[in-house]
DNA sequence: AATTTATTGTTATATGATTAACATTGTTAT
DNA sequence: ATAACAATGTTAATCATATAACAATAAATT
């Protein structure tokens, strides 16, 4: 492929807010999809998303794609042309790593949902989650970590444990090869610089909440 | 209270980073003062949550709190004046709509965590699980909601419903009061201008660390 | 055929957030 | 007492993101 013609190249640096807005235009676009749309417009794009026309039209010029004028964007191509840049070809395997109500919830949720991102193990150190199958999850013990890893082909590592494990199992998951980490747990994890970290911090967002609601009730 | 000298008119409007990075740094300056260490430096901070210390200090700044030289910042102090900006005087309460896995263990983690962000209450249209009692915290009926907020005083609603139902419970959370939504569901969500909305899209941040993944990886 | 309209695609501007530069000042060392 | 230092506090510059302005054009209308 030549690089003036590679459209990989030209999305190299995508912003990161536009590769969240792509995933969530995808999901979007495949309701879409089962629903007979054929061609959609960027204002129906935009207002599905609560964002504006423009910002939806920009974000698909990044990616080097292309509407037809009073036709809209072509729902199946479109989709195909962000699975071009969120996906790899063949997928990647995820485990999560601390089967408790929340990483059960993970995985029941992704759970056959998505061919080219699969949750493929679980790892707990609880002795009577392990050899349990959960959604169809194996769940195996924390000391066979690299071993599974290595075995599944897994890159990514969803981290749903207690807080006071969280360090100590984000150290074995980088020792394991792990690229990419969802960390769910309150705790800032230290990380070498070739692995990426994603964090949710679902107690911030809730404080978040608290204080606009605060703010905008008249403040105190 | 004057206007010059109100502290909380100069907050007014902190940046949304800001707050979402008080939450955190208040997260571990309780932790520092549970050690025993009365006063932090703003590289200290800085280096546990890997940002650097001119962002904390200029954090710090915009809530109008000053350290000591050469001794940092009174921990209990600048927890304290985080507390100000963020918690009311009263405390918020927060219901859970949407008892399955991820609710249940939000329920579980913030049981007794906060006295100034409860959760006082479960709502879930599955029989089985209303009327139970889960972590302390009891489950309603759906069809109660707009009395139980009431009653209870609830403010804060945090979704967990399956994406499907997201829209319906979210219309009933807006009749019902609701100020403010924490929003777990994969679904764009149609809320007024009054409630404010926070998003936690856990299959596109999912997706992201696919995506940098991929790409650390030598791309293709 | 000419004009209007609805839409896309792109460039320029504005806003928001981070980082860098630097000014300030107690404390320590000489 | 003076100088050097280690920290804070603030202003300025850079960077990232979103918005606004507008140019282009195919389709519909007259």
């Amino acid at each position: 492929m030549s690089a003036k013609t590679n459209p990989s190249l030209k999305a190299a640096n995508l912003p990161d807010k536009t590769i969240e807005r792509l995933s969530q235009y995808r999901r979007n676009l495949l309701q879409c999809l089962a629903k007979g749309k054929q061609h959609i417009f960027s204002h129906e794009i935009a207002q599905i998303h609560h964002i504006t026309p423009v910002q939806v039209r920009r974000d698909i010029m990044l990616i080097g794609y292309s509407g037809t004028l009073r036709k809209g964007y072509d729902v199946k191509e479109l989709i195909e042309l962000i699975g071009n840049i969120l996906d790899t070809q063949d997928g990647l395997n995820a485990a999560v790593v601390g089967v408790g109500n929340l990483g059960r919830s993970l995985i029941g949720y992704f759970s056959g949902k998505r061919s080219k991102l699969n949750i493929v193990a679980g790892f707990d150190v609880n002795p009577e989650k392990v050899d349990k199958i959960y959604a169809g999850v194996h769940c195996y013990p924390i000391d066979q970590l690299a071993e599974v890893v290595e075995r599944e082909r897994i890159s990514i590592a969803i981290l749903t444990v207690p807080a006071d494990n969280a360090t100590e199992a984000t150290e074995k998951l980088v020792m394991a090869g792990i690229k990419g980490i969802l960390n769910f747990s309150p705790k800032p994890l230290n990380v070498p610089p070739h692995v990426y970290l994603e964090e949710i911090d679902m107690i911030t967002s809730l404080e978040k909440v608290a204080y606009y609601v605060k703010k905008q009730s008249g403040a105190e």
